[in-house]
DNA sequence: ACTTTTTATTAGCCACCTCTAAATATGCCT
DNA sequence: AGGCATATTTAGAGGTGGCTAATAAAAAGT
């Protein structure tokens, strides 16, 4: 059984990979100091579950990819059924799934999982690994890369920050809804986009955490 | 926020208590080391959570005992909580609970316990702590000590055993049941217990852990 | 190419929680 | 009371995971 920072390592590399990352990345995405995740890095290679070269990057061997789905997994699960179950504000389920992945046993995902009919995605429309980190086939876009006028549907919306979920939500950008993108703004990378009856801008750094279906039928 | 540590040693005082607890019989609920129990019991006692006497015993501050009733709050709506969504068996829900109690936040204990509708048991029968520890005056007996010939209900079996608790509820030893103890064997403390049509012994080792309402209509 | 800045690693420290072995206190028995 | 068993504490050590300060490597700028 991994310990809960172990655990943390690994879903932080998964989600800063596939490439090799930094060690200065993994220590803000963590909030620790640069030295302590030189370290842990160094603890996870001798491990088997990292692939380190030093001053270059880390990145996940097998095992370790297997064993950050896992915990995605189970994070995944947990937003799914907090938010099925009890009847919270979107932007918490992410905080309570973070601390509760780690105190989840096999029986209980499977428990859960179970209950809520195996499903393949969160509520924020980010796919749930399967029991043995079977992931789907990535055919999703960056609403900041789709094509222009034509319309897409929103499938994920990034839940990590609180304020940028209320925000999202509140402009009715949440998984289902459709979009399009009406224009890029060259030099500041702001998007047009029409939803709904509305047209609005949103920041690129926004729309590069925003995934749409590749194709639409309207 | 107490660590996973501080809030078991807590929470085992706290059930082995009132009275003074043996730094050996601490160990052993917690299946530690004597020398880990006295380390950890200076250094609650350090931080004022625990009283100290040494080569007497330990016992729970009155923030200590605030502490361990905010684990055991947790804990019971967990395992409410669990056996009311899922449908898991009631011998495991315990072990669930026991690791899920140490990542459950402010907000979603607030969350849980209302969508339960504030309940004051959990499914074993055990009294739930309010939020600010408030538990109900204790007017009920053990099995083991309760009048002879006279039906008494069940209202607490214990739940830390796994096949302890299978056991009980095979022989329908469970909260609302109505019992009636005929006798008890002066040499070995066993009892003999009356259960709907049935005649059953039981050991007093086990009928300690059940409590019964202190009075019955029939 | 050389210097400066940025990034990464090492060195050394600390807190927490565990352990075993040794020392000490308590309590029981004769 | 003396001696022995049991319970408890101390001493000393190890693993984990964090930190700061100092060093080293890589990248960027001139």
């Amino acid at each position: 059984m991994d310990s809960v920072a172990v655990e943390n390592y690994l879903k932080s590399i998964w989600q800063l990979g596939p490439n090799d990352v930094a060690t200065l990345d993994l220590a803000q995405h963590l909030d620790v100091a640069p030295a302590s995740a030189t370290k842990m890095i160094q603890r996870l290679t001798e491990k088997g579950l990292v692939n380190h070269i030093p001053y270059r990057g880390a990145s996940l061997t097998s095992e370790g990819e297997r064993r950050a789905l896992s915990v995605v997994r189970r994070h995944r699960l947990l937003e799914t059924f907090l938010a099925q179950t009890l009847d919270l504000g979107s932007e918490q389920l992410h905080d309570e799934a973070e601390r509760l992945e780690h105190a989840l046993s096999n029986d209980l995902e499977k428990a859960i999982s179970n209950y809520l009919g195996n499903p393949e995605r969160d509520p924020h429309g980010h796919p749930i690994p399967g029991p043995n980190g079977e992931l789907p086939v990535d055919t999703e876009l960056l609403l900041s890369e789709c094509p222009l006028n034509k319309y897409v549907t929103i499938t994920q919306v990034p839940d990590r920050n609180a304020e940028m979920l209320t925000w999202l939500e509140q402009n009715e950008i949440v998984p289902g809804n459709q979009v399009k993108l009406v224009s890029k703004d060259s030099f500041d990378g702001g998007l047009t986009i029409e939803l709904g009856e509305r047209t609005m801008q949103i920041a690129e750094s926004v729309a590069k955490l925003v995934y749409v279906s590749k194709e639409d039928e309207i």
